[in-house]
DNA sequence: ATACGGTCCTGTTCGC
DNA sequence: TGCGAACAGGACCGTA
């Protein structure tokens, strides 16, 4: 699932293969990769054609190309969305939802997306920062991301810590596996209430959160070659470094006590038990 | 305003 | 063996 490491590596690759490049053609192959932009397909592939890409961008989860019309192309991955740097000829496959082909260069980028939560829109004017993410708060590699601001804003919340960091207006670009693992380095259970957190709590977390994002940018800025930005929805290249998602039954790294898994809001959360002591048994 | 459960979507895995 | 159910979950939206 393509969290804000993933997304980054992405918008490097996608920064590298199409910058400074026009828009010659673009296919819309199903609607609802476009549903967010409300004036159609049509309309979505006018905006586009002609237009210089001037970047790539990305704040959380979200990426846009901004471009020289001050127009931008913004783009979700969702769950299983890929954005690929490929040559024409190249078979479609079953998934592809929308192509882009260029003026110039010998490569198209296609947007695949098996289950169809990822979609693509054209933010009119929204070269800077697209007005449709305009609620979604910065992420911590933003440098005008507010850590004391971000501390205050959970602290207050009447809410669980894990539901907290996975919101996408208080910060962006956790997703669930990113939030277990944060929340495991932090040695805090995600149900813990916000408010029981320290302000040192919160700055360990967030620690813990750039550290897990970094090691994951260390291992997915390796993983695309020339031809190919990489965002693998199956088997992802982060797996190796996870310490606790997905392991269900298996010994924490930390204190060997077998990790639990209990669902949380229509997913799942793994967290270790000892470690991470569910909130009705912290003093 | 904030909190939170339901909803969309399809390939894979699981259970009877 | 076959087939339906469960699962994966990000963002949005309606409701309280």
């Amino acid at each position: 699932m393509p969290e804000l490491p993933e997304v980054e590596t992405v918008r490097r690759g996608v920064a590298e293969w199409v910058t400074g490049r026009e828009i010659a053609t673009v296919e819309v192959r199903h609607p609802r990769a476009v549903r967010r932009h409300l004036a159609g397909p049509v309309d979505f592939a006018e905006r586009l054609t002609g237009a210089i890409v001037t970047g790539a961008r990305r704040r959380g989860k979200f990426m846009w190309l901004p471009l020289d019309t001050g127009d931008a192309l913004l783009c979700h991955l969702g769950m299983s969305g890929q954005l690929l740097i490929q040559p024409p000829a190249a078979p479609d496959g079953p998934h592809l939802r929308v192509r882009l082909g260029f003026t110039e260069g010998d490569t198209e980028l296609r947007f695949v997306d098996q289950r169809t939560f990822g979609e693509m829109l054209v933010s009119v004017d929204g070269a800077e920062l697209p007005g449709q993410i305009a609620h979604i708060a910065r992420d911590v590699y933003d440098p005008l991301f507010d850590a004391a601001a971000f501390s205050a804003a959970l602290r207050t919340r009447r809410s669980e810590v894990k539901r907290a960091l996975l919101d996408q207006s208080l910060i962006s670009g956790v997703g669930n596996i990113y939030a277990d693992e944060t929340l495991w380095r932090t040695m805090v259970h995600g149900g813990r209430p916000t408010e029981s957190l320290t302000a040192d709590q919160v700055t360990a977390m967030l620690g813990h959160l750039r550290d897990v994002f970094d090691a994951a940018l260390a291992q997915g800025g390796t993983s695309f070659d020339s031809l190919y930005v990489k965002v693998n929805g199956e088997s992802g290249y982060f797996d190796r470094s996870l310490e606790v998602y997905g392991r269900e039954g298996l010994p924490c790294r930390r204190c060997g006590t077998a990790v639990v898994r209990e669902k949380f809001t229509n997913r799942s959360s793994f967290y270790c038990p000892r470690c991470q002591p569910p909130a009705h048994m912290t003093p």
